[in-house]
DNA sequence: CCTGGCTTTATGTATAGACATAATAGCGTC
DNA sequence: GACGCTATTATGTCTATACATAAAGCCAGG
């Protein structure tokens, strides 16, 4: 047996049979280097990863210990919304519904560190999938990170415009459950006070905010990873 | 400049800058290697970090290039609920609103892969947070993982319990928003019909399915994570 | 032109050895 | 006993080297 993910197994079936009980402390590295009969980098390799799942804790000195209160740690994958529609093998298409430069309300100019009042462009989009109502995005975007002239948002998603010319960068994201407001209501085709699934995402660079958007998905829509 | 760190931030900063555009082919490991001064393990390092974080694509003799339309990766935290209520410093406290032996619903049998009709626990819980409705917690659990006698659930929480005694598993989560039903409603003392935010999560180990859980969040709840 | 097999190449993983770093545990002092 | 310093120790990282493996591309034979 050899191979860090042949000990990553190993040591994962041991934590389920209780050998080594939640809190417990597990043999360190150069032990289990000996057992197993590899190198100790290959056992490192193996418990990293058990750590970075959250099975294991682990601290300088102080050791690995099975982690008592998990916190599960969950993978989620957030595409850019024409490609989960493809995925599906949906067609996917995107209308433009409003564009205006408009002062960020104050609650978005904290969340996003600008200056309150600022002047930002508010974008709003409905994403179809196979000509239905998918997503409706709402967006402010820094005007400063946007060359001149700006873009036609009516034929390039506005998100891809930015994976493809800002790149990556830092942010936060949330999810929660809001009714469906009028404005929602209209543009989804859905009853106004639904239930719909709301995603809000900040972006920044070091340097400057990029964007906010809230994705309002239409009813039905589901989150889902495997553990 | 050397560390993995350094070298991952380097590159970061090169794909940022678009020297290294989107879907472009970047230099092999070997030449990086040469070009920071470390040895090649070090890029490798510094390289794996951002494929997993899905900025880069790695493909055996293809070689590496930064991704097109990235896939943000996100990992999310899921606290056990006592947990995470403590952690806001609020007292959390349960009340077991039901127990029953109940065969399990068809459409949980499949996606649990237990045989159809199976005796299962039927168990609803509601969470308080300060006194106040935090989450109604719906849960099937084969009897077959519980010892004999039954552990008590009105007491000792029952996610607790499996924690600690059921270890490890695999499973998957999925995140939705759903009106509340009256029954939903009058548990966590909400209008029928609000917006709730749903988590649902099958767990199973190699040998046999453990539990199906749906926790419907008292409204106002935000699941946040940095991205 | 297609197909099968071989070669080449970039990444993936393993090794032994070394040094860095964080943090505990123990010791000595007050 | 309380405090602060030091020695010890487990993990974290780096290096150099080697072999494994996936897969793209080439070439030959049909």
């Amino acid at each position: 047996m050899s191979g860090w993910e042949a000990i990553r197994a190993e040591v994962l079936s041991r934590i389920r049979r209780r050998d080594w009980p939640p809190g417990a402390l597990i043999p360190n590295e150069e032990a289990l280097a000996q057992e197993f009969g590899v190198a100790r980098a290959t056992v490192n390799r193996a418990l990293s990863e058990l750590a970075r799942a959250g099975v294991l804790e682990r601290r300088r000195k102080a050791g690995t210990r099975v982690t008592a209160l998990p916190v599960r740690k969950a993978t989620l994958d957030i595409p850019v919304i024409r490609a989960e529609v493809e995925a599906r093998s949906q067609r996917h298409a995107h209308r433009l519904l409003a564009r205006a430069r408009q002062p960020l309300p104050p609650a978005l100019a904290a969340r996003l560190g600008a200056p309150a009042g600022a002047d930002y462009l508010f974008l709003q989009t409905l994403h179809l999938a196979d000509g239905r109502p998918h997503v409706l995005e709402t967006r402010w975007l820094n005007p400063a990170v946007l060359p001149d002239p700006a873009p036609d948002f009516a034929t390039l998603s506005i998100n891809e415009w930015l994976v493809a010319h800002v790149g990556f960068a830092t942010g936060d994201i949330a999810f929660s459950a809001e009714p469906a407001s009028v404005e929602d209501a209209a543009a989804l085709g859905c009853a106004a006070g639904a239930a719909l699934f709301i995603t809000e995402r900040t972006t920044f660079t070091d340097v400057a905010p990029i964007t906010f958007v809230r994705l309002a998905h239409a009813p039905g829509y589901r989150l889902q990873t495997l553990l």
